[in-house]
DNA sequence: TCTTATGCATAAGAAAATTATGTATACTTG
DNA sequence: CAAGTATACATAATTTTCTTATGCATAAGA
């Protein structure tokens, strides 16, 4: 999902914490928000988020809704119930996992 | 690598960051470090571990050293000088990642 | 007209884990 | 003393999750 080749595992719950600030986005605008918070560092590929958001669909997390805008259809994904609180508990465990990758590579945080 | 199966990717430089510190340690004290540092909630498994290991030493990134302690095998493995730099790109090219990701995740630090 | 941008989608391949298995010694506990 | 846990290495099969490549389609800009 980056352009480094970093960290796997993130994506899903990058989408999830999106959706959960912004009602509704579609594909394309996801790609662009993600390239933008991060100055350009992360790029999310469409290979990577089109499954992503098909899967997120079929396990009931997603919602979409499809609308036409200037002749070209943008497919729109809304948190459902259930994504809202797979949304908080993903970014919990994410927070939660960053923490613990903080501890090793700054081992003297853990000391004070 | 943990046991809520997040992350993929960071192993490696975990590892180096580990010899970074200690000068050589053997592949079963890394996966006890690991999970000491991280009160339990890492666990490194030994398919993730060695063939990472092997595969940092094929690249000429650690060097080996067997010994045997208590009728027991030990491969203590150290940092070679190509090693250490790794490492140090390694280490920051990951905390460079995890600050894009607090941007995603918090973004209200991005705009103070 | 050709490239870039917008917008979706899928397939082939690669990377990096998990899970399962195998070997071997030492210690602990009932 | 038998069985389980801990120590210590290793590899193979499978799964997950990306990247890269490809395809279709419209719009804007050079």
């Amino acid at each position: 999902m980056s352009s480094s080749k970093l960290l796997k595992g993130s994506l899903a719950t990058i989408v999830l914490k999106l959706l959960e600030e912004n009602e509704k986005m579609y594909g394309y605008e996801i790609t662009q928000r993600v390239k933008e918070i991060t100055a350009g560092e992360f790029k999310i590929t469409e290979g990577a988020l089109y499954p992503t958001l098909h899967k997120l669909e079929a396990e009931g997390m997603l919602s979409t809704e499809t609308q036409k805008v200037d002749n070209r259809i943008r497919k729109y994904y809304s948190l459902t119930k259930e994504g809202n609180a797979e949304a908080q508990s993903k970014v919990a465990e994410l927070e939660e996992f960053l923490l613990n990758l903080q501890k090793l590579l700054n081992p003297k945080l853990g000391m004070g």
